[in-house]
DNA sequence: TCTAATTAGTTAATATATGAATAATTCATA
DNA sequence: TATGAATTATTCATATATTAACTAATTAGA
């Protein structure tokens, strides 16, 4: 009988839970919530993405997305341009500001990054994720004939 | 440079949105939420908790919690009692028709899991919960001194 | 005993998640 | 080329997350 607490779904939400807190109090002091800066930093790389993309990046569902977009517009830091190519597509761009913003923040989010791989050996990050992996793929569609 | 996609975060939002689906068809399928389970759930072993140990135990914030108790006792699922001794406690009962929904579908719950844990071996899951906490864990308060 | 600090549950305000549905646009093709 | 299928972003309704504040009940201490 599997405890409840030790469900694959339990495990991975209290690690999260855990995990959490370090990255959001710099959230907070930059007044972004968790969901915000994913989309800032998916924005990182690239110039410019489509709602679409974001939502693939990101995992936020695009529904959420929505009003994502429309409270770092509110704030300045991306626009939305609709594309004269496909007209169904609107590109997502970061502004001067949200530019700004992202430099400002990213060294300090990689040191919390590099401060959760220190306690790990790079041996053992491989193996979780290999195992992780393995446990959370999506199953290979099967040839059903 | 850690890539956005290899962050902690990310690899374990992204774990969890492909471990969730297969639960919550069966959720759904039984009018309830994962949240609303997760509930039921952590009242299995139990005859009867208050809402601060539901809370500690499904992870569900508590004001989160007073709206899902709040759903699940119009379901008649639950009911709420008020201790007698302290009362500022309100004990949370699985009613006849929750220990009933209980029974039918924690055997299903249970077979959910068991798919999940055929994916890896037991040296696999154990390795992997070690290295998850060792990632995760809260840091030890240190000497200040 | 009387007040300050604590605790359990809740409310309030805002942000996000989930699933269904929709409007505008583009694509496929008969 | 007209028409149905597919795509993109969005809206809608409902449920949950997050943080702060608040109420009632209890406890600790002067």
């Amino acid at each position: 009988m599997p405890k409840f607490l030790d469900s694959l779904p339990m495990i991975l939400s209290r690690s999260l839970d855990r995990v959490m807190p370090s990255y959001r109090r710099l959230f907070q002091a930059n007044d972004l919530t968790d969901q915000q800066w994913r989309v800032l930093r998916a924005l990182w790389e690239k110039q410019h993405l489509t709602s679409a993309q974001i939502s693939q990046i990101t995992l936020l569902p695009p529904p959420s997305l929505v009003g994502i977009l429309d409270r770092l517009e509110k704030k300045n830091l991306i626009g939305r341009l609709r594309s004269t190519e496909d007209r169904r597509h609107i590109h997502i761009i970061p502004t001067q500001k949200g530019r700004a913003l992202m430099e400002h923040m990213m060294p300090m989010v990689e040191r919390i990054h590099d401060d959760f791989m220190q306690r790990v050996t790079a041996a053992e990050w491989d193996e979780f994720n290999r195992i992780l992996n393995k446990l959370s793929e999506p199953t290979k569609k099967r040839n059903l004939a």
